[in-house]
DNA sequence: GGACGCAACCTGTATATACAGCCCTGCGGA
DNA sequence: TCCGCAGGGCTGTATATACAGGTTGCGTCC
C-alpha cells in the first residue's frame, strides 16, 4: 500500500507489541528497560523512550519511575468512542444540515438544571433546536446555559451557528463530561424527532465547564434508528 | 496541592492553551512555530516539539509538515468515552459480579454474523451470558467467535473468566470497533435483563480483530435504566 | 538478627545538533 | 502573463549526552 518506511520509534513499538500479542509477555510482566531496548535494537534512548511513552499513553503499558515498565492489565484498558459535533458530522457525510430553532428563551431554572449547573441565579437561558440531515430530524438538542457565562446567548442566530460553536467562542472550553444512555422518548421528543413507535432514543447528557465554572448542560436526543456512536481502537 | 514543579513541556503546553482559551487564537489560527517557541520561552526545540506533539495527540492542535501548526477546528474534535470490561467495572464499584451462562454452543452461523465475521466456515461458536451486579442483571452478552481463532472456546468456564479475558489470552487483540446505539429490546432480551416496560436498551456492537482476521463479534445489551457510558475530557 | 545506608538501575526530563522531506512564496525566464 | 524552479521555513525523526529523583536489593554495621 505505502512504501513509506516506518519510523524507528514505530518499529520499537511493534517490537514490544509483538511480544505482548504473542503472549510471551502477559499482563503484569516486566518489559525490557529503555537501556535494554537501546542495546538490542540499536536505537537511541530517546527513541526507545518515545516508543514506550506512546504505548503507556495508549494504555498498553504502565511505568513506575525507578522500578520498571510493565504490561498493563488489559482488563481495565478502555476503548474510546468519540462524540462529535452533529452539524460537522452531517456535512462531512456530504449531506445537508439544517437547524430548526424550536425555542430560545430565558426561563426559571428547573431544580434539576439548577443543581447540575450549580446556578447562583434564578433564571437560565435555554435553547431547543432540532438538527436535520437532508430534512430528516437526527438530533434534538435541549441546552441550558448559565447567563453569567454567555450573556448574549439569546441573540445568537442558531440557524447559522451551532450553540456549541457560539459557546466555544465566548467561553473557553476547559472540560467536558458526557453521559450516554438509552431511553424511551417522552412524547414531545418522539414528535420532534419524528420517531417510529418502536424506536428508542440515544441520550447524551453533556456538561461543560469554562473558567472553573459550570457553563452549560445539554440533553442531546438522537433517533435510535438513525444514529450511532462509533469508535475504532487499534492495538 | 502539590509542590511538584511543572515539567517544562507542560509549561509550554499551558502557554499555548492559555492563548487558545483566551480566544487570542481561534480555530484555524496559526500557532507559533517550534523555533518561535524556542526563542520566546527559552526551551529546546525537542521540548517544544514534545509539548506541541502532545497537544496534537489530544486533538487541540493540528500540524501540516512543512507548513505550520494550527488550532484544530474544535467543531470536529471528539471527546472520548471509554468502554470498559463489565466485570472489572462492577468489581471496582465494590459490588458483586456474577456471570450467568445461558448458552455456550456451536451453531450454524446466521447470515448477518457470517458477513460481519467474514467467516470461511459454516459454523460459529456462540456464548450467551448475563452479567449481574449484586444479582441485578446489567449486561446481556451475546458473542460469536470464529472457531479458527479460539478452538477451545466451548470448554471455557465463563463463570470464572469473562469471554473477553479468555479471548485476550488465546488471540492477541489487534483492533476493536464499537458501535453504540439505543434500541427497543426484543422480548427475549427484556426477559433476560428483567427490564421494565418503559425501558430501552443501550446496545454496543463490538467487533475484534486478531492476527489480521476478524476474531469475534458481540452484542452487549445494557439495561437503559441501570447503565450509562461516561467520559470526561479535560482541555 | 535487624536496621540503616549506599550503589546500581530505572524512569523522567531537558538540551544541542543533525538531516530529510514537505510547503509556500517569490523571482526569473520563457 | 504565466510557468517553473529555487530557497527559506516548517515539521518529523534520530542521536548523544546530562542530570534529577525514585526503587530495590545487598552488604555492612550496630
Amino acid at each position: 500500500m505505502s512504501a513509506a518506511p516506518l519510523p524507528l520509534y514505530e518499529k520499537v513499538k511493534h517490537h514490544v507489541l509483538r511480544r505482548i500479542r504473542s503472549g510471551e509477555w502477559g499482563p503484569g510482566a516486566r518489559v525490557q528497560s529503555e537501556h535494554e531496548l537501546v542495546r538490542e535494537l540499536s536505537v537511541s534512548r530517546m527513541t526507545a523512550n518515545r516508543a514506550i511513552r506512546e504505548l503507556v499513553q495508549s494504555g498498553v503499558l504502565s511505568r513506575i519511575a525507578g522500578s520498571g515498565t510493565f504490561v498493563a492489565d488489559l482488563r481495565s484498558a478502555g476503548h474510546p468512542l468519540q462524540i462529535r459535533n452533529i452539524a460537522a458530522e452531517i456535512r462531512e457525510r456530504g449531506h445537508a444540515h439544517r437547524a430548526e430553532v424550536i425555542a430560545v428563551d430565558r426561563i426559571v431554572a428547573p431544580s434539576d438544571i439548577r443543581a447540575r449547573l450549580k446556578l447562583r441565579t434564578r433564571h437560565v437561558f435555554r435553547s431547543i433546536i432540532v438538527h436535520h440531515e437532508n430534512d430528516v430530524p437526527l438530533q434534538l438538542e435541549e441546552r441550558f446555559v448559565d447567563p453569567a457565562v454567555a450573556p448574549g446567548y439569546l441573540d445568537v442566530d442558531f440557524g447559522a451557528v451551532t450553540a456549541h460553536e457560539y459557546l466555544m467562542q465566548v467561553a473557553p472550553l476547559e472540560r467536558v463530561e458526557h453521559v450516554v444512555r438509552a431511553v424511551i422518548p417522552a412524547s414531545r421528543v418522539a414528535r420532534l424527532l419524528a420517531l417510529g413507535v418502536r424506536e428508542a432514543v440515544l441520550l447524551i447528557e453533556r456538561t461543560t465547564w469554562s473558567r472553573g465554572r459550570h457553563a452549560s448542560f445539554a440533553f442531546l436526543h438522537h433517533a435510535g434508528g438513525r444514529f450511532a456512536l462509533r469508535g475504532v481502537f487499534d492495538l
